[in-house]
This record gives C-alpha cells, structure tokens and sequence, in this order.
DNA sequence: GCATATTTGTCCGTATGTATA
DNA sequence: CTATACATACGGACAAATATG
C-alpha cells in the first residue's frame, strides 16, 4: 500500500463516532464513499481487507459487507481474489454518466412547471452559493454547489429513486473530477449557465431551458473528456 | 417461518451450481433474487438467516452479504435486530416506481431516431412474442414479454446505467404484481397499446410516441393502485 | 410484567485456493 | 518453482436485542 493511501485510512479512524445507529458496515461504506469522492483515495488505489480493516477498527467479515456496497454503486470494483480497488472511469464511462445525466436532467427541467415552491427555491439558492464560493475564491466549494444545482435539478421531478440513481451519477462523475489538474476552470464557466438555466426554469419555459441544458451537458462533456488520460 | 415459505427455501438448495465462476454471496443473491421477482417469496415473508443459511448451504457471513446486495436493491428490507423481509411496496412506492418510469421511457421514446437497428428490432421482437404468446394462452409470458419490451424502450437511449437503473425498478414493480389476483387482465389491455406505440417509433415520431407512453402508463398506475391494498 | 428462548450484530480463528514476487 | 501475501468462505463465540411463554 502507498504511504498517501495508508495516510488515508488512518485519518479514518478518528470519524469513528461513539453510538452505533445505523450497522457498522453501512457506517464504513458511508466512509470510504467519503473518502472516494472528495479524492482521499485516488482512483486505482487498492484497498487491502486488513490495513483498512484494523484502521477502522472493523473486522473484515463487516469491513467485506461495506465493499460490497461499494462495489455495487460503481464507487469500488472486486476482481476475484484479488481485492477491491477504488474505481477508475474509462471515457466510455464518462460519456455514459453524461448520456444518463442528459436525458434524465433534461426530462426533469422540461417537466418543471409541476415542480414544487421546495424545489424551485433549493435550485435557486444552489446558484447563490456557487457565485458566492467564486467571489469569495472558495473553488472547491463552487464545485460542490454545481453539484447541489444539478441534484437540485433532478429533484424538480420530484421522485426519491430518481434522487438516489442521480447522486450516485454524480458521485462517480467526481472520480473523473479528481483526475483533472485544475477543477477551477472546469467549473467556472458553468456558474453563469447556472443562473441562465435557473431563470428559463422558473419562468416556465421548459423546453428553452431543456435546449440550453442540452448544450451545457454536451460541452461539459467534451470539457471533461479533453483531460481524461486515455 | 410459514410451511411456505420453507419449501421455497429448500428449493433452493437444489439450484447451487457446481463451478463457483463469481463469487457465493453474488450466487445467493441472484437464487433469491429469482425467487423474489417471480413472487416464490411473497412481499412480506421473513428470511431468516439460520433457515435461509441452510437450506443453501452457505454460512452466515456469507449469507449476510447477500441480503445486504439485495436490501440494497431494494427487494429487501432489513430491520435491525429483527431480521431481512421481502419488501412490501407502499402505494407511495408504486407511484414514485411510474413517476420513474414514465419520465425515463417518455424520454428515451423522444429520442427514439438516434437509436441503433438492433435496439429497435429487440423491441419489435417483445411485441411479437407478447401477441404470441397471448395466443397460445401463456399468460405468465405475456407479462414477461411486456416488461421485456420496456426494457427495450429504455434500451434505445444506449446506457447501461440506465439499463441496469430500470431493470432494478422493473424488478422492484414485480412485488406488487404479486400481489394482485389476476395479473391476465392487466397485461392484456396493453398488447395492442404495445404494438401500436412501436409502430410509432419505428416510424421516427418520437414526439407521438411520448404522448401514448405518457397515457398508457398513467393508466397502468391508475389500474394497478386500484388492485394494491392500502 | 417477567423470565426464557430465539435471533441478530459483530468479531475472531482458520482452512483453502489464488495471484504475485 | 517456491514462497509469501491475500482473498474467499466457513464455523464458533458472545453480547445485545427481540420474540415468546
């Protein structure tokens, strides 16, 4: 194991909080997704049952059920006796998650005028934050309210497993993220759309805002896949 | 655990596989799922792990994180301290599944020109085999066929994230299937309404197409909650 | 309401098979 | 090719929670 992957996974064992609510296993996978998706652990990085095991305190019969949930939200890959590693996207996964995310933002946008006053106003305040994190220099926190805007998005259709199905589409974008060199320029241009898009939306014009989300996923597409290593 | 419920498991038993390709717990998982979706375990029963456990011959452990595949699906629900059940679907449940549905069919039928030959052909074969095997008077397969031809309605869009996402939610609309009393008189409205919405995307209007998707799954939510108890 | 039996949650030790140095 | 490291899967153990009489 790399001395940054094993940094990684002593950091932790300190998030290890006191009462046990939910089961231990989903508390670890709620951890490492963590983990994974802020970049902690890089994509390609193996994940050896007992370094992280005995960092977290966990036995592997429990740690083995939290990789299983991993792996089964695309965050990890297990390749038979051999172990799990954090996943590492091909571009004909970059392109899927940006097909997925087409048509299912696009469909949600263009039903918006059945949206509800919650939704509409969780939108707008995602924009909010993200031209705020850019005045303020915060670019980690832009990125993070461009997400918000676009689960935001989702969440004008109003139906929790559309929800759940497009954060975990987020979430394995961001492994492609964290392959990039300069997230700040990738994300900044976006900031503008944003309020754009919103405002076709809350005007009820749904399909001017389906044609502009349309475009703005296709560039962002091609933007993402210009720094994706072969 | 109910008579039942207990032949269903030690049926199981008969089905291991001699060659263990993937992994047990996977195995397991895919035994059970079967059993699920084809309403062998009705919405409700306990599965216990002792029983379960023996009657396919694998240990806890490894029985554990097959439930854990399968709650995650969403087949299972699992009640700490109390034990995996078959999921019962709420009426909530079954509106959010055809909100889903019909906001990622309509879409995937909008843009029904880009799809490939091969798509298309999959999906005239469905409508084929449901018409055919309405004649034969196999009505369980006609209920096989329809789900098989909005599978290949979801198939025109290309992704199999999105495919795998609506199979998920096809097997989940399964557990109230089973729970009507006479899935013939559902599905066969619908060969027809089948056929003649096919016609439309074979003939690239994706706009007609969405319209008739729209109202025929408005009405198969509409007769379907008619049939679920409260 | 109480005492008991059952079941789950979690962990450990170990045997076996597989991949890699 | 051997040796080492690791993953897979099993069985047993015990505490805690739940169900049952």
């Amino acid at each position: 194991m790399s001395p940054a992957a094993a940094d990684a996974f002593t950091a932790l064992a300190s998030d290890r909080g006191g009462l046990a609510r939910s089961s231990t296993a989903e508390r670890v996978a709620d951890i490492m997704r963590e983990r994974i998706t802020d970049g902690s652990l890089a994509p390609g990085s193996r994940l050896p049952e007992d370094a992280v095991g005995s960092a977290l305190g966990v036995s592997r019969n429990t740690l083995r059920e939290a990789f299983r949930l991993l792996v089964h939200e695309r965050l990890a890959v297990a390749e038979f006796n051999r172990g799990v590693f954090v996943r590492r996207l091909t571009r004909d996964d970059v392109i899927d998650l940006y097909r997925v995310r087409s048509l299912v933002e696009c469909a949600a946008v263009r039903r918006a005028a059945e949206a509800t006053p919650a939704a509409i106003a969780a939108m707008r305040q995602a924009v909010a934050d993200g031209e705020q994190a850019a005045a303020a220099g915060r670019w980690p926190e832009v990125g993070t309210a461009n997400m918000r805007f676009h689960q935001a998005i989702v969440a004008l259709s109003g139906s929790p497993r559309l929800d759940e199905f497009m954060r975990q589409v987020t979430a394995e974008l961001r492994l492609a993220f964290h392959v990039m060199e300069n997230p700040r320029a990738f994300h900044e241009p976006y900031l503008s759309r944003n309020r754009d898009l919103a405002a076709l939306i809350e005007a009820g014009d749904g399909v001017a805002a389906e044609r502009q989300l349309a475009t703005y996923l296709a560039d962002a597409e091609r933007e993402l896949l210009a720094t994706q290593p072969a």
